[in-house]
DNA sequence: TTTT
DNA sequence: TTTT
């Protein structure tokens, strides 16, 4: 044992969430989120390079990322790597690495400065169970729930 | 809000952890825990340089660290920062500054390699509940239990 | 060894910064920064509990902090613990806890969105070196430099 | 802007480092590191869950593990999540997820304890330069040196 | 007060 | 392909 799988990430939502609700009435969110660093090339010219992340989010997380996330918005992800095998259309191997997210705080987009800000947090019950309430935050805006967070292992998309 | 407090050790311990069962079977278990960085000083000379943090379990974790835990071992800690203010004898204001772990795995100590390792986890859920099960790892130690996270504001210590 | 110290945090400036020049031209700037969790008590009511942390920085991210940082903003830090150890008038033992940065990214205040945002990445150097450039990232500003981090250990404050 | 990319990682490598040292003398190592959870499935079953993920290091950090990390052992990375596009030879578009390290600390492996423990830090100069010296961990046993990590953008491999 |  |  004695793992850590610890991803943070703070990056801009290429698109908007793309959100599928289970049946069970399970949600799962996903959205490309971008990180870029600058740097200075051997000429000493600045240079952008950006990151795609592709982020999964579930249950309450993926609620909350339905309702107020957007395109263009910045948010700070905190979750593990996630990288599930699959096979193409030639039955090649292929490999699809996610951020799978256990915690999600908006920071806002251009316009809106901090006023859309929130914590949400993922939380962990019993098997099959809500726990209804919990430490999280909402901002003021309701909506954050807590969730368990044992995805099916098989998942239709 | 848009509030994150995060902090991530990898240190070892002073001192075997001390544990107090408070009323209602809660555990709550404390150990200072080193972190050192070697430098070079302006001379060149190798210098070591040793921070210590007050490390604070609660409920399972506290029970894992009582079992588990001794003098010398070394641990991951994940928590967050918490100072808490106090009044000293003379009736000053005092400051002390703590790491509420949630997540915390052994990572052995001399002569132990590996394998004392386990990965241990706070879980969250909802009040006043004991959410048995979840995803916790436990090493095939058993020990480790899901419990809430929503310590009493004021302490005993 | 085998020691990590690592905070990461998201919250904001209780104050300007407070900025010093130090002798040899070395800038130390230090703010307290505000991070907040809500929770439900007992009685379920919503519940907000603000941390405060002391952040310090150095050199590049000083001058950095200086410059654009505000009361009010918000701003993503990556650094380490420190705690100090100091006499009080009474001549008692005091400790001091602080977060010394080496990684700074403004994440915009009310009303000024993303437009503000920017990364500033402390970096380290060879002993007495200012290492000018880097792939340290400036939003457009310019103003971001590299320093070295190597602070003097004993600070008039 | 206002980006962050970083990952925490504590695994077990699941086979020796692969090094390559390029033209002008720069190393580059290679190697997958396993993390596990463990879960209970619905029938209350405990399972375990591996992630692998691909870790480069260079320069400095490669030179370590080119020395020091063996299959097994265990270590914490810090570092950066990157995925290249590539072509395949039926010239289809393909992704390749990298962890990109600045920061490695071995953590020891079984029979070893914390023998073999020591932090290596990846360090940032300006364009082009090696910045000998430095506030790197070496763990009394030398090796560790500090190098710029702009490493080339098209790498034969 | 730990560890290397 | 690791580790417990």
């Amino acid at each position: 044992m004695a793992s850590v799988n610890k991803v943070i990430l703070i990056g801009n939502l290429g698109k908007d969430p793309e959100v599928r609700h289970l049946e069970g009435g399970v949600a799962v969110a996903r959205f490309p989120l971008a990180t870029s660093e600058t740097f200075k090339d051997k000429n000493g010219q600045r240079q952008e390079k950006t990151e795609w992340h592709n982020i999964v989010l579930w249950r309450g997380l993926a609620e909350v990322a339905e309702k107020y996330l957007r395109k263009g918005q910045s948010v700070f992800i905190e979750g593990k790597i996630r990288t599930s095998q699959y096979q193409d259309k030639e039955g090649n191997q292929r490999y699809s690495t996610e951020i799978v997210a256990d915690q999600m705080t908006m920071l806002g987009s251009k316009g809106e400065g901090g006023s859309t800000s929130g914590n949400y947090q993922e939380q962990s019950a019993s098997a099959g169970g809500y726990s209804g309430g919990g430490n999280t935050a909402t901002a003021g805006k309701g909506a954050s729930s807590a969730f368990q967070n044992d995805e099916p292992d098989d998942l239709p998309f």
